[in-house]
DNA sequence: GTCATATTGATAGTTCATTACCAACTAGAA
DNA sequence: TTCTAGTTGGTAATGAACTATCAATATGAC
């Protein structure tokens, strides 16, 4: 059932996913280890998210329209920002806080997701230069 | 380019969305608009999503994870709770507001989505009972 | 009522994300 | 170093959502 051998593959994916604060996606993280890992097949990848995220130690991040994200579990609650420019995804710390007097009386509130579109600093200061 | 003939079932589709207060999806359409015109098909529900879309009439809902939902445009600025029984998705009026706070340092943020989960009312009434 | 043609509906096709398959490779125990 | 079997990587296959196709149907101008 479990992992039995580790391999360079399967050691430059942890690597990549302990070295991205905010959630990757799994082109993301293919491209990111294959910077150690040339070679590195897709179907490898998937494997290692299905297999990590069954064994508790990944986060399945699920924005609005978007193929499912990834990020290492156990981080505390928070939201996410999401670039409408370079398309990435960014961790963000706050969050409104407790928004049980939004939901309508009677419905039961167990948890929320925020997202937060714009452009990142990077791309926000590309448009600066542009115009 | 525009719609040419008025037809059953695109009143029936058109009268579906009018009656629900709510984002619905392509499945959910068909049935209620079935109810009207038994024969609907599948196509002519995504046929009519498309044009009304293109034409401004109707605003994509979009939720993590979820296929496309669609509601008539022109609403007040609104968010959604999703129940995670029956699946269905409510309005919510309520904000909370500016979240500009929340966005990292140089972000330029535009806007957001707030999704609320948990049990609605007919659901939560259920487990009550159940219990 | 006629009739040209806009629209429909069944279904095949497409696209995208993800998984299965399997021959080739290789970790690691002996 | 050997050798077994766990892993990998290329790719075919799958599944879900949505679109294209086209023969059959039905709108609405005349």
């Amino acid at each position: 059932m479990a992992r039995q051998r580790q391999t360079r593959q399967r050691a430059a994916i942890e690597q990549a996913l302990g070295a991205s604060h905010h959630p990757v996606s799994p082109e993301e993280l293919l491209a990111r280890a294959r910077r150690k890992v040339p070679g590195l097949g897709i179907a490898t990848v998937y494997r290692a998210i299905r297999e990590m995220t069954a064994e508790g130690l990944l986060t399945v991040v699920e924005l609005p329209g978007a193929p499912s994200r990834h990020e290492l579990a156990g981080r505390a609650h928070h939201h996410h920002f999401a670039c409408r420019q370079c398309n990435r995804v960014f961790e963000v710390d706050g969050c409104p806080g407790d928004l049980s007097s939004l939901a309508p009386r009677g419905f039961a509130l167990e948890r929320h997701e925020v997202v937060l579109y714009g452009l990142c600093v990077e791309c926000a200061n590309e448009v600066a230069v542009a115009s």
